[in-house]
DNA sequence: CTCGCGAAGCAAATATCTGTGCTTATGATG
DNA sequence: CATCATAAGCACAGATATTTGCTTCGCGAG
């Protein structure tokens, strides 16, 4: 079957783990079948021996932080385009593309997530949202710093962060179109003035 | 130390079981140590054989969503105060306290949460979530009742759900006062017309 | 080219969780 | 008061996950 040799043992470079066992996370995360993210899974999928992971990342807790950081960085950058009502449809298209995929929904899902991960949970957690309302905290002071007011973290929170994560924890499915915009509409107030 | 006789078994009934097992994951959930949840752990901590627990229960997610079910529906139930308005205040009101509260977050949380439970995991949280999206039907069908037309499941969804979602499952509180009213107005739009 | 460090793989031990058969207390029924 | 069904507790077995000691490869420094 297997064109390869017998080969008793290719050793992957760390770099090839790495890779692998995040790609693994990913692979199992948005497995509809909710095969369950041990371990032993994990490395099984990856190709790598369990051990591997548990000498680098220590728990799954680490693990999971590790990968929806990357991943979460990479699709829901902050782009810079030059005014307030751009930066925060830019913001709120990124999430929903995101939230379209199943991938992002559990990538998403796997930060307000964690359960028997005990004490490290709520740390880790903690910081991956930190990370991200970090993110709307520059966009506000770049817009401050333009001579925009801002409106408050708060409302930022309540009327567009919040429809988002709450779409991705519970797969609720986004409006077909132009939901970014309205959601920055009911933010900002009406038409957009610039 | 014990007062108690060091009585070889005192069989409890099953309705000791089921408040004990129940008050036992209220407080594995609220502890700030992050326990792990799991079946033996509660069933320590309620002082019951784990084996009543897997027998009664099954699983972790049924046991939890038991839990929270019971809970939710007797900290966050509605009311019929006469108009839209005043039913959704009520209801954001509800679930402000429940926030303010440890227990309340954790609880909630817990809808969103599961993990490690697989297939099962998916079903019972949409059904959790399920009941409270039937709770906020049910206003809206008796807005409509009345004559009034009230905003979409879409709408309030945004500006009202998920704030108070979002608030519990990340831990940040509320604004200290008028927050009902300020959700409620600016999904109704401006000041309270009756 | 050789040496040596860091990390992957292997195997086996340990700890935990999950589930089963059986005994026996508890509370309801007649 | 006697009987009986239900469910709790106990002991133990099976399956998984977690951890550790040791070996061996890959790669860069000298």
């Amino acid at each position: 079957m297997s064109p390869e040799q017998p080969s008793p043992r290719i050793r992957k470079s760390p770099e090839q783990v790495r890779s692998a066992v995040h790609q693994a996370v990913i692979d199992l995360l948005s497995d509809p079948e909710g095969a369950d993210l041990t371990i032993p899974a994990i490395a099984q999928r990856a190709g790598v021996n369990h051990t591997s992971i548990y000498r680098r990342w220590g728990s799954r807790e680490a693990l999971l932080a590790d990968v929806v950081t990357t991943r979460l960085e990479r699709d829901w950058p902050l782009k810079d385009t030059g005014s307030l009502r751009g930066d925060l449809i830019a913001w709120a298209e990124a999430g929903v593309a995101s939230i379209r995929t199943p991938e992002g929904r559990l990538l998403i899902r796997a930060v307000a997530l964690s359960m028997p991960g005990s004490h490290t949970a709520q740390g880790e957690r903690a910081q991956q949202f930190q990370r991200r309302i970090a993110a709307i905290e520059s966009i506000r002071e770049r817009a401050a710093g333009r001579g925009e007011s801002p409106p408050s973290l708060e409302q930022i929170l309540d009327q567009l962060i919040a429809p988002l994560y709450l779409r991705a924890i519970f797969g609720i499915d986004p409006p077909a179109s132009g939901y970014p915009e309205l959601l920055v509409n009911r933010l900002l107030g009406g038409a957009p003035g610039a």
